[in-house]
DNA sequence: CAAATATAATTGATATATCAATTATATAAA
DNA sequence: TTTATATAATTGATATATCAATTATATTTG
């Protein structure tokens, strides 16, 4: 059987794509923000806009396990960026709530991103754009449906 | 700044494809080998094209940093599908070898992978893998360059 | 209602990711 | 040739990834 190496596929181009840009963004933040990855930011952006999320949905939205998130969370805490209480409607889940602390942050974490995001689109059209979601889209489809 | 959430970018759905698709391939491959990692799999693929790569060459080809090679090597030896040995032309490299365990395992494999990317890539043509190819490496240039 | 099932989160074990520091060897420069 | 610099690999520390098992609470079903 003559495989292409794994090198020379497309899911070679799309790993490679997105672990550059989580090291540019990481890059760029680790410069302004002390202590703080990409997706600790993720998480903060997502409870500032959603904040009844619980653990579980917070672990989907960036793509992480249960298990994982725990500890990630245990981290924010330790940091003080965030802060669990029980939920007394459902006391299975958390209530996560971003502190004072992890507010101020929150305010410095927009303009960079928004940075990252143009630069590393720049001269990309929104048709380009278009088309590159409908392509992984279906690839992700293939994977899930199969 | 309305700053959209990361779930609306298209990062997020970079991410999402390429995570699935290994979910999907991790899968397959488990159902037919055991103990056996994705990474793991592309290390032996191309140790057995490429020879004489040395670890830094290996990490490279498979988005690791030296220091997780190192430790992913060493759990390769221990299951005794690759050996190293000091190569006496560069005492600072190693020799990495695929054992004949780690060629009984590599019989396997290619079937497996080519599966994976088929269904994968199902209804996607050559066009499209083009048009994704290009997108992505403008991409990557813009954070590899900037 | 009581038992069975489902859900959210945690924990343990092991592997991998990442950064900084270190070791050993090779190569370049004074 | 000695010294300085560069390179390949390792190690330590800490965080994250992943799977399986467990705990606590909710919900469903008989």
């Amino acid at each position: 059987m003559n495989l292409p190496l794994p090198s020379e596929t497309i899911f070679h181009v799309i790993e490679s794509t997105i672990k550059e840009y989580r090291k540019f963004a990481q890059k760029n933040i680790s410069e302004q923000i002390q202590d703080m990855t990409i997706d600790q930011g993720l998480v903060l952006l997502f409870l500032n806009k959603h904040p009844n999320l619980n653990q579980k949905e917070i672990a989907e939205l960036v793509f992480k396990d249960n298990a994982s998130m725990t500890r990630m969370i245990n981290t924010m805490v330790q940091k003080k960026h965030i802060k669990r209480s029980i939920n007394p409607k459902d006391r299975r889940r958390y209530k996560i709530e971003i502190t004072n602390k992890g507010k101020e942050v929150l305010e410095t974490l927009p303009p960079i991103i928004h940075h990252n995001r143009n630069l590393s689109l720049k001269g990309i059209t929104k048709n380009e754009l278009n088309q590159l979601e409908i392509i992984l889209g279906k690839i992700r489809t293939n994977c899930t449906k199969t």
